[in-house]
DNA sequence: TCATACTTTCAAATATTATTGAAACATTTA
DNA sequence: TAAATGTTTCAATAATATTTGAAAGTATGA
């Protein structure tokens, strides 16, 4: 019997869902997301709301709508639009700020390419070359298969850099459509 | 002056890398890159060493190597079998086990790309599907701009989706030079 | 079966990262 | 210029995630 109740709580709990319960689910789900990628969630949890917003929305409306404190609001507002994912917009005679997120998913995806590019895929590039001239001449196992894996490590990377500089200029119809040609 | 000596110290540091010293920057270069990743550092830094390392080696030289406790030691190793980017290797005669790196960066950028997409796309395209169905016949901007954004988010994580199904199934050569060719 | 050699677990300690909120700072308007 | 209205900063605090290490668990072979 209780089992029962459960499951028809559950049920109603995904069937039933209204605008706002469905708002709520969407931006949990994204905050969520973030963390495993390494971002933070309320920044994505902002980035969310603003997506789903009809109207740049100001600081307060979003602290309000997120119950999250000024502080964090402004820094993530700020980190977003050095990710280039949202920017700022003032209406014209109101004082306050307003944001608006970039709303194509395929933008949006090339935006946060060419970051984590420059923060992440260039450094490590960096760091390998280093690697490739260590001075030893030893011919022990340990520096053979060091050597090795540094080559191969550097040719991989340096490929898949490529490969996102390609996407970064591509256009999603042409983008998807190359791929799934591929797939045949 | 003190610049200058500086400036010494910083091109002799780069410059006069012995094989102890590339590898410690390497292990550290490879954990901090993992953070980004949302996996830990240490699970980044056992495998980088298996990695360079031309023999499968033992729990023990592994808490050796990177100073890390047993049970931290366990944890990772686990989590990397789970991953399918390390293997529990049993030598004959020893009742120690050992343990040996994929060393293919492809198979490896693979592997990943699979559990990724397991734990985080999946799950996605599930809570999207749901919210696809919300029960709201109110035509309010918000609602509206809302049904867009999730529309549009299904389709491109579901092309994403396939697009690392392709990438699964490819071969290192073929798929670089593919891409390559679709740059022109 | 027992001693031994090894692996796994998990609660507590530690380290890291995110968040708050009040104060400082900046800009606009009367 | 002062008051009003916003924005930004940052030290303190809270929340999360990782790590330790001792104890429990397991498999091996004499």
């Amino acid at each position: 019997m209780k089992h029962f109740i459960i499951f028809v709580v559950y049920i109603s709990k995904i069937s039933k869902m209204n605008f706002e319960q469905g708002k709520q689910e969407f931006l949990g789900t994204w905050g969520t997301l973030a963390t495993q990628w390494g971002i933070n969630r309320t920044m994505a949890q902002i980035h969310a709301l603003l997506l789903i917003s009809p109207e740049a929305l100001s600081a307060e409306e979003i602290m309000e709508e997120l119950s999250i404190s000024r502080g964090n609001a402004n820094m993530n507002i700020r980190e977003l639009i050095t990710w280039d994912l949202v920017k700022k917009i003032l209406k014209p005679g109101e004082r306050k700020e307003f944001f608006e997120a970039e709303k194509d998913m395929f933008e949006i995806f090339k935006r946060v390419a060419r970051e984590r590019k420059r923060r992440e895929i260039e450094p490590v590039l960096k760091v390998l070359e280093q690697l490739s001239s260590i001075e030893e001449d030893s011919t022990s196992v340990d520096v053979v298969q060091f050597r090795k894996t540094v080559k191969n490590m550097t040719e991989f990377v340096s490929n898949a850099n490529k490969t996102i500089d390609t996407i970064i200029k591509a256009d999603e119809n042409w983008f998807f459509s190359s791929i799934f040609k591929l797939m045949k």
